[in-house]
DNA sequence: GTCTATACCGTGATAGAC
DNA sequence: GTCTATCACGGTATAGAC
């Protein structure tokens, strides 16, 4: 039983897995998905490109596995409404700060594949929710959400993917301070008060 | 000379050309530079591939030429400080508006094509120049520059490249009038007064 | 001179042999 | 687990047709 003397096939197994899926993150994140080849994966994983597909089945699911990331915006909206616009700065880039290569690959894919477009689409889908219990939904008010979550998508791309300087080295304290009066700013439309907050609540 | 009778053969030429341009900004507009490919431009004008090849070179020098957006941002920031704001998004905006199919193929490009990312930078580099002439370029100060600059992009792609509805119907007025509160925040320091506008010219 | 047909060469995903 | 073959695709060069 030489074989186990160091570890079992499964264990070998296991830590190949790993190492691909971190090539693959390294690699998507760097090069966007269709530049990423199977090949330079493997080769940064140091094994062979067949195993890759052996592992994951193909490209796209392993792009999946490699990607993701767990924003979980419920969770980030949960919470007094006063805070909100700071919680949301702060949930979103604590979260993302946490595994940067996932988003990366993402949001560099983005523009030019399909199903990271979708999976955008539904990050998107979340943060404009707020706000939007009791008062009619118009029109302006739509604007108003989808460019909150502009703002948070041209943040999160000068971060991790353009990598501009001064957004990438900010810290998540820097981000909330400067983004939460424009995010207040877009949540109030020109009238008067606040769509969120709880201005019709009282204690 | 029979051969002049409808029309010259530069003539000719030209309609080709501008034909191979005007295919080369949908396709490069819908799929982005690497996906784009000559083949299918040329298909949608109606020639041959290498006709394209022959009328401008290689694939770059066409994305080149069918990506040419002017924004001309000094423009835009010429006037009264304390309308800059305004002025930037409408300027912008309304640039964009004009061609449309320039501008989405240069940001679907950006984050998987080295050029198209440098092209938006020189655009980023022109925004934030704002309000950096007298007082001393503290980082906040340079991130809040970077921040407009993300929220230009992050509603620029979510109206040319994602095309969500609420912000591609938007009219330039929506935007201005959604905007300009959230780049006034941004514009301003914790502190106090704002980092443009005039408050130290006196009339 | 303007355009077309075809060929070349590299690349990458995937399947099947070892 | 690894190596190799296959297949399709795309940018580009060349040769010739009109």
């Amino acid at each position: 039983m030489a074989d186990t003397s160091v570890s079992t096939r499964a264990e070998r197994s296991a830590r190949t897995r790993a190492a691909i899926l971190e090539a693959a993150r390294q690699v998507f994140a760097e090069r966007g998905f269709e530049k990423a080849t199977i090949r330079t994966v493997a080769e940064r994983a140091g094994c062979d490109p067949s195993l890759v597909m052996q592992h994951f089945g193909n490209k796209q699911k392993l792009f999946e596995a490699a990607s993701q990331v767990n924003l979980d915006v419920a969770e980030v909206s949960a919470g007094p409404a006063d805070e909100l616009s700071e919680r949301l700065v702060r949930g979103v880039f604590e979260r993302m700060d946490a595994r940067p290569d996932a988003i990366a690959s993402t949001l560099r894919s983005m523009l030019t594949h399909d199903a990271s477009a979708k999976e955008v689409l539904k990050l998107f889908n979340l943060l404009p929710g707020i706000g939007q219990e009791d008062e009619q939904p118009d029109e302006q008010q739509a604007l108003r959400g989808r460019l909150i979550g502009a703002l948070t998508l041209g943040t999160a791309v000068t971060r991790y993917v353009l990598k501009f300087a001064e957004v990438e080295q900010a810290s998540v304290d820097d981000l909330v301070e400067c983004l939460q009066p424009a995010i207040e700013a877009l949540l109030t439309p020109p009238n008067g008060q606040p769509i969120s907050g709880q201005p019709t609540r009282q204690p």
